[in-house]
DNA sequence: TTAAGCTCGTAACTAATGTCACCGATTTAT
DNA sequence: ATAAATCGGTGACATTAGTTACGAGCTTAA
């Protein structure tokens, strides 16, 4: 695992310190859910070490896959959430075994005032997962399911540094929110062109 | 028009005269576009008075709207991209006449700084402007067109404050990224099912 | 080892949305 | 005044996506 002051190296010794002396780390693993829609936030988080993915979900507990978080990233909306006590508005899922430094709340505004690297990345965390959210935006708005499919297979494929992707046909259907037959569907078209090779419980990027 | 002290009242005193010392005003006309996709942010908007739309461009110069700016709001994306000189990723139009004051990003810094009630007042814009991102992703991702449509029409209601929708059923479509004929046919149901009467360039919401 | 439960393929059908063609009515520009 | 453009209604059809149904292979747990 990479250390923390080298994961988080755009902020200050001196915060890296009160970080450090102030923060409890939470391990959890594949799969765990780290937030659920509707659970108050209490604490901001910095990824350390693994994975994480965001969900959007609705009333039929249907799971819209919205980014990723990864090590040196911090929750977006923990940001927020967390500076007013609110509910969560997202779930957040390990898709490995994942490290999270849990910082209080109650410290963020004291190192908003006084560490102008603390303000920087929360602007900048803010400013990043927005960009995200506009992308996934156009997506859904002007894009037909094959190209988020497509979208998807290569986003999972950079994240995760591989182009062997191990997942089900249900899965991507249930984060695209679409239907399994679906997705088994275009993905046939796309093996059919070329792109992909299709195997029990993975999917081989070409 | 309220004037800028009671509409920004969240903001110390201080920092009000050092907004209304260093600001310039601009004024737009109904239909008039403040900010094109690509053209790039040189100031921080307050709205004074109006209306704006803004708006998700593809490539193809499709417009898909995304929420309402109105007095007493500030545009977040201007916030963003601004503090980093960015080309904006959005497209802004006055649906209004539109008073808005300019200013000039540099004194972002210094006002984030110096003024907590500035920085409360940045974070607060973001918050906004996420979770609305949220619900527009909702719809997108989770209802056909008729529901976003009665959740076009109720917005677009609620904001305006009128029962009577002037637009037209090309607008509509354009602005929820469908076509003409669709949005017809939907309507056409809504006042089957008494929600809605249609006329000639306006909607009345029953 | 046997049953249960994933996983994926596929065909047939339905539903939702988009497209094309055409119409008459109204408004706007020249 | 006349032509051009906008507006909206509508039927026919195409495309995309979702649903239902079923089968066959693999994995897992009792």
């Amino acid at each position: 695992m990479q250390p923390f002051y080298q994961l988080y190296s755009q902020l200050e010794p001196e915060l890296q310190e009160e970080i450090e002396k102030n923060a409890t780390i939470k391990t959890f693993t594949t799969g765990d859910i780290i937030i659920r829609t509707g659970q108050y936030v209490k604490s901001t988080m910095l990824i350390l070490e693994g994975m994480v993915k965001v969900f959007r979900e609705n009333e039929e507990g249907d799971e819209f896959l919205m980014y990723y978080i990864k090590p040196g990233e911090a929750c977006a909306l923990s940001l927020v959430c967390a500076s007013k006590m609110e509910a969560s508005k997202i779930m957040a899922k390990a898709v490995e075994d994942t490290t999270i430094l849990m910082v209080p709340i109650q410290l963020m505004d004291e190192w908003m005032a006084n560490y102008k690297s603390w303000y920087y990345f929360v602007l900048e965390t803010y400013r990043n997962r927005f960009e995200e959210l506009l992308v996934l935006i156009d997506h859904v708005a002007f894009r037909n399911m094959d190209e988020r499919l497509q979208f998807y297979l290569n986003r999972h494929s950079e994240v995760n540094q591989t182009k062997k992707i191990n997942i089900s046909h249900q899965q991507i259907a249930d984060e695209l929110n679409s239907s399994r037959e679906v997705i088994s569907r275009l993905l046939k078209k796309m093996e059919q062109r070329g792109l992909v090779s299709l195997h029990r419980n993975y999917i081989e990027m070409l």
